[in-house]
DNA sequence: CGGAAAATGGACTGTCAAGTCCAGAAATAG
DNA sequence: CTATTTCTGGACTTGACAGTCCATTTTCCG
């Protein structure tokens, strides 16, 4: 990779960027490079010089992209994880954030459309989950600190356990257009955690 | 759709099947009507005959194939719900059938390829769901009909719950390769109902 | 400036896979 | 047995889309 210029990284983020959105509104499938060149403006040579791996490798940036805004749309609260309150504030800015989207999953289509056989697919997607638990299981630890929790609960299974709520209930909004299931299996995660009606095995 | 003979049922099933097992091994994106045609020894008019609506229609057939397999594969444990031990057996099945199937939903990934455009799609998935979580809450309801879990749990909405923690579960397994996850939030799911921490909001 | 490196435009090619078509074989019904 | 319907084989058409190439313009940096 040549060093970039100004105008150079510009454009590059511009076609990552229309890329994200597209595949927002139109999903992987009905997706063309010809789409994304339209859309902003670019040519063919343009899109292959930066991205010199084509249609899989810009898969794959924006994969990276929207992995990295699932975690930055739940700050702050995802960090602030310190009490009863600060915990529903969060179960709600992550409802809200999914309501918002829609049923529509990006990362989730961009993945399963790269398929499980790219060596960086499975990266990112891992990458990202052990990421998201990890600040959650921080936020168990800290209401172990403060008394609210359970000292017997295993943060880590608990994290994994809440992690897995919320991606079935978001996977479950994607076909049904609801978030219930989402809030049903977030608030149920939370009690159990109030609870300490975990199992520790 | 003319009246089939029995030789053309047969050969009907055998399409379906083999793009079914075609998909489990290779992916959607891998498949191509020809590969289908290879593997079961059939011709493109036959293809055709059989799904006049061509590649769409035939994934279609495969979505709604393994969402039956779905419940079939739980079964007789699904429909057994009737003390703790048999909660703990049907965990385990659940747990059991996505280990053996190793990290691969060909029911999302047909889903995910169809795009939720398509009329059927949604159907296929939200029946399915709509079955899994009925039964659950059977289970449920059955269980505070024998006392053992608060008549104030909402039998509906702890069945969405634990639908969410399957999904979640086995979507991380696909890839991360690991059953940890729903096994977590299953086990976390069952705890709640045995300690009654369900919030009936 | 001025030359090297980077950025751009867009025509062109090659491939691949979906879908069409028709002729002929097998099955079914009466 | 024979007429009608269903089933089958496979060649052919069509279109779309990823990726290549080179000529030209713009930017960078001393």
């Amino acid at each position: 990779m040549p060093t970039l210029t100004r105008k150079g990284a510009a454009t590059r983020q511009r076609i990552l960027e229309g890329a994200a959105t597209h595949i927002r509104e139109y999903g992987v499938a009905a997706t063309t490079l010809d789409d994304v060149l339209a859309r902003t403006t670019t040519s063919k040579s343009q899109l292959f010089h930066y991205f010199p791996g084509g249609r899989e490798e810009l898969l794959l940036a924006v994969a990276r992209f929207e992995a990295d805004r699932v975690i930055e749309d739940q700050r702050p609260q995802l960090d602030e994880l310190t009490s009863w309150p600060a915990w529903r504030a969060w179960r709600d800015k992550v409802v809200e954030r999914y309501r918002r989207q829609g049923g529509l999953c990006p990362l989730n289509a961009v993945t399963s459309h790269l398929g499980d056989g790219s060596p960086g697919t499975r990266a990112v997607v891992t990458g990202l989950m052990r990421r998201w638990q990890s600040e959650i299981a921080n936020g168990v630890r800290h209401m172990q600190g403060v008394g609210e929790i359970d000292p017997a609960v295993d943060p880590d299974r608990a994290a994994a356990a809440l992690l897995a709520c919320i991606q079935g209930g978001v996977l479950i909004q994607m076909s049904t257009g609801e978030t219930t299931h989402l809030e049903a299996a977030l608030d149920m995660g939370i009690a159990s955690l109030r609870a300490g009606a975990f199992p520790t095995t």
